[in-house]
DNA sequence: GGCTTTTCTTAACGGGCGGTACAAAAAGAT
DNA sequence: ATCTTTTTGTACCGCCCGTTAAGAAAAGCC
């Protein structure tokens, strides 16, 4: 089992976890290697040893960061209704972005000002895309169920709410409370489309 | 009239703007001075010399960039009802993060990552608040005149302006288009309440 | 003409960055 | 025990960062 070699004396998980940690707070660019190592508990070429440049790390951490702390996004797109949907993802990123004991807002825009064109930009932006397109389709299904009028945009409509999310992001790092932040996706379910007609699904 | 010594070869407000554009396009970390005044086309000491240290060379660069191009703020804030004045507002951030020709997203949310804590990170921060309280205050107006209804939280509807328009900056940055964006301020505008009853002042 | 003042260009500064060479240490393999 | 493999800690690399020292150049002042 054991392979050869001197065993890692540090838990590759929760040095990721603390690197995420750092990335969250304070961005690609900010976030130096010393720090991140520092905070990781372990010397920078043990970091280069278990995740390889800085790069890879911070992909690494997007990864984890997503798994661990974007569950919301999954659960919502699993909601019976388009509706609860949309109110489960806001209300979802709301939490998230105002989670106590961690940095508030979200490390995928917080880091928006990485070079511009380089790798860990447009994975970013892709990650939102992903997203984006996940709730696309599950609201052009909510348009087969009936569950949504057929005249409805579901890329708007998705687009609408990741666009909400941003904002979020970018005023929970500004110290908006996750209260405040619930107001607003209240505010924002109002605009949300009713269906076409009460329990009328028409297969 | 002119003073003594050596006059400076460059314009200050021509170099001011090509240092807004290099913090626009990369934020503030990632714009380097040697970037920078190779961009205003002046020699690291000329920088120094007009403008100072680099923070300072920033929260100039910000206050060109909100006098030229958020203009659209105050405009908003003139038309006159609260309804217009919020569309207007809208449209106005729709346009100007997606100017043809200029890097797409705001340069205020471009910084997000900044170091936390730092001065430009709270300047920036203070900016975007400040606009929010000249809403809120404009909507206060709105609805002693009667333009909206007397139980509208007027802070939380400018927030909600604030929240959408900063999500729209993130959204630029990641490449949506300008109708794209106008589609969702449309939708965005749907919530907007009405005034309390048609034509009615209660003054 | 010199003198003063200001900006110009050139060239560098210390420091922190991302990244690594090296050898000691700790495990399995034989 | 000795060899091989992998990780560890230390100490360092070259580079680019923001910033500045030094002196030449260009204006007004007298």
């Amino acid at each position: 089992m054991a392979r050869p070699g001197r065993p890692r004396a540090f838990d590759t998980d929760e040095a990721l976890d603390a690197a995420v940690e750092v990335f969250w707070r304070r961005g690609f660019t900010n976030a130096g290697l010393t720090e991140l190592a520092a905070a990781m508990g372990v010397n920078k070429p043990s970091v280069y040893g278990a995740f390889g440049d800085k790069a890879q790390l911070f992909q690494a951490a997007l990864r984890r960061y997503v798994e661990r702390n974007m569950g919301y996004v999954t659960e919502a797109l699993q909601k019976p209704t388009a509706l609860e949907c949309a109110r489960a993802f806001l209300i979802g990123n709301a939490h998230a972005v105002t989670m106590p004991g961690r940095p508030a807002g979200c490390l995928s825009v917080q880091a928006v000002a990485t070079p511009e064109g380089s790798n860990e930009y447009s994975v970013l932006a892709r990650n939102r895309a992903a997203i984006q397109e996940r709730f696309a389709d599950r609201f052009r299904r909510a348009i087969d169920e009936g569950d949504l009028p057929p005249d409805e945009d579901p890329g708007e409509l998705a687009a609408f709410l990741i666009t909400l999310s941003s904002g979020f992001a970018v005023r929970a790092a500004d110290g908006t409370t996750r209260e405040a932040l619930l107001a607003l996706a209240d505010r924002a379910m109002a605009t949300f489309p009713a269906p076409p007609s009460e329990e009328n699904n028409r297969d």
